[in-house]
RNA sequence: GGGGCUGUAGUAGAGUCGGUUACAACGCCGGCCUGUCACGCCGGAGGUCGCGGGUUCGAGUCCCGUCAGCCCCGCCA
């Protein structure tokens, strides 16, 4: 028996979210979801939901006795639609906890416009369930109330920055998806051409080279909100598709473009968050960055700066530190201000967390209430030397001295990463407490010991700085670049350059990368030749809307801010991709499996 | 490629030292109930203890392997 009813001519009048003691009296046509219902014998209450809120429904066999029979039959999730008049509810009946709780429908009429089976989970908020249950049932799991909040804040903060550009100028271009593999960053998911057997397309890790050439061909602004594709392993902010908010400006430097975007990420908090941001947002260069906190993204909700000790201990008589400086390597130190009282435990698994990122050990000093270091490596220092690290440190009774003695990429990386789990363990950082900061100058190049090469830290297309163009033929990797990444909380939701836009200093680039000119002209030549044609002095940068959602929202998940994500294994378990294909399919394509699957 | 955590009705959990028929909750189904709102009361159904192997008289429990999900390192210009 189908119990169904049909939609028929029934136009709906509100988002069930929108009833209000306004509208007492009027008859109002609400559509939507069976969040749940109350069925008291006579009385049933139906609490119907849409994306926009939850109302309540109430059906009085007295006064509607067909419509009460419906009801009786309805269910959690099935879809109806109602026509009934806004009544405000009787005295002590209303509810505070609900946006529409002052008032209720009175429904005369109900259709029911499809049943549902029984969710495998509530479609509730409060509802712990298991992520790769959620997920393969994600059309049922983004119904939930905080979820589809991600969603929708998501469409805002695109709107807010579509309007925001539009408004300054930056024209909305589409680039292709379907594109060129290129030497240099990370793993490209390929697509092999029929048409030319034997060949692949790449899809894009962003749309750098064609926004390039939009600047090239005169647009002068450009911008677009785009999936980038890139086949690296999965993090909790990291998918392999994700989305860029991509801009490019011609003729302007650094400066102009910090200063617009900063004005666009201020709408943003504004629009999203009601949050007003005090511009322009604070710099570090990226020396000082890693002098103070280890790492190019730091948070900067609170202190816990590293102080480097180096040419306090060169000499001292605790021979780690000493060779380690002789060795080339830094000693630093971080006060844990108050820490003092750690136990050993605690003490062990912050070591245990060094240790993730190379460290070999961490060396403490505990400071008693008479000042006196309780510490292994106490014996090992002269008063002296102990007074001179004191008071660099600005150490006081209580605090606690933790030292790492190691190259300097493993001195900072390990203590700025123990920096941020302090800050997180001691509460110091709030999440309602947004602190923004510009990291400038990065190196242009770094060595790689392993392929014995220059690569680029932002990418080869990024201009060095004006002062250091000379470096580039006495000592390159000394060369700064005029990149920029905009860092939130210890997360990087920004970064960009000015472009090189002189053919001569791009190949220079590409040859201090050891690509000749030959495989130059082959993967970027329609780059360079572009280059040849007259083109204006450019830059831009790109946002990651994905990991700027997750902060606005409070995710510890960015696929909390993603209608369709990927597990960890880049697989989505609704659609069960990534899925064998036909031999023909194959063969069309002028592809062999080298494996079979399952 | 590596390290770690987790896996028991639809859901999320408990399950002691290896010992009778694997528990109670939410949800679901049936009944009752006219002002509830995570309604209430009564009753009921529902299990490949992720999967495979081993140890044992006996395994949800111990061992080995494997799969899946998650977190991290490497990787991510």
């Amino acid at each position: 028996m189908n119990l169904t009813d049909i939609l028929g001519d029934w136009k709906r009048s509100h988002y069930c979210g929108r009833i209000s003691t306004a509208d007492i009296g009027r008859e109002v046509c609400l559509m939507g979801w069976v969040q749940r219902r109350r069925d008291h014998g006579g009385l049933i209450f139906i609490d119907l939901r849409d994306r926009d809120g939850i109302a309540q429904l109430a059906l009085d066999p007295d006064r509607d006795p067909d419509a009460h029979g419906k009801a009786e039959r309805v269910r959690g999730e099935f879809v109806v639609a109602v026509k009934g008049i806004v009544s405000a509810r009787p005295e002590g009946t209303v509810n505070p906890k609900m946006a529409t709780g002052e008032v209720e429908v009175e429904v005369r009429e109900l259709r029911v416009l499809n049943s549902a089976q029984t969710p495998p989970f509530m479609i509730e908020d409060y509802a712990d369930v298991a992520e790769n249950v959620r997920l393969k049932y994600r059309y049922l799991d983004l119904r939930r109330p905080s979820l589809q909040g991600n969603i929708l804040l998501r469409h805002r903060v695109s709107q807010t920055v579509r309007n925001y550009l539009n408004d300054h100028g930056f024209i909305d271009i589409e680039t292709p998806i379907l594109t060129k593999s290129t030497p240099e960053g990370a793993r490209d998911y390929l697509v092999p051409s029929r048409v030319n057997p034997g060949t692949f397309y790449a899809l894009p890790q962003s749309p750098q080279l064609f926004k390039q050439l939009l600047m090239v061909s005169g647009f002068d602004r450009y911008y677009q909100i785009v999936k980038c594709f890139r086949d690296e392993d999965l993090r909790a902010d990291r998918q392999p598709e994700f989305t860029q908010i991509d801009c490019e400006m011609s003729f302007v430097d650094r400066q102009d473009i910090m200063d617009i975007m900063e004005g666009m990420i201020a709408k943003v908090f504004r629009d999203a968050l009601g949050i007003e941001l005090t511009l322009p947002m604070s710099r570090l260069t990226y020396a000082e960055a890693m002098a103070r906190f280890g790492v190019d993204n730091p948070d900067l909700r609170f202190g816990l700066e590293l102080v480097e000790i180096s040419a306090l201990v060169k000499d001292c008589g605790f021979k780690v530190f000493a060779d380690v400086v002789a060795g080339g390597g830094i000693v630093k130190l971080l006060n844990a201000k108050g820490c003092a009282g750690f136990s050993r435990k605690e003490l062990d698994d912050l070591t245990e967390f060094v240790k993730i990122y190379g460290a070999k050990g961490l060396a403490y000093v505990k400071v008693q209430a008479d000042g006196s270091w309780q510490s292994p490596i106490a014996k090992f220092f002269t008063t002296e030397e102990m007074d001179r690290i004191g008071s660099a440190a600005g150490l006081e009774p209580g605090d606690l001295l933790l030292f790492m003695a190691d190259t300097w990429k493993v001195t900072n990386e390990s203590l700025g990463r123990l920096r941020n789990l302090l800050g997180q363990k001691l509460g110091l950082a709030r999440k309602d407490d947004y602190r923004f900061v510009w990291i400038t100058d990065f190196p242009l190049l770094e060595w790689d010991g392993e392929t014995r090469r220059h690569v680029a830290v932002h990418h080869p297309f990024t201009a060095p700085l004006d002062e250091d163009l000379p470096l580039l033929a006495t000592e390159p990797g000394k060369a700064r670049a005029k990149a920029y990444d905009l860092v939130l909380n210890g997360s990087e939701i920004g970064g960009g350059s000015i472009r090189i836009h002189d053919r001569d200093v791009q190949n220079k680039m590409f040859s201090l990368m050891g690509i000749g000119a030959e495989e130059a002209e082959e993967k970027f030549g329609f780059l360079l030749n572009a280059l040849a044609y007259g083109a204006p002095p450019h830059g831009g940068i790109a946002f990651g809307l994905d990991r700027l959602i997750m902060l606005l929202t409070g995710s510890d998940s960015i696929r909390d801010v993603i209608a369709f994500p990927k597990t960890q294994k880049a697989t989505c378990l609704m659609s069960e991709a990534p899925g064998e294909v036909d031999d023909l399919q194959l063969r069309e394509l002028s592809i062999r499996r080298a494996i079979r699957s399952k």
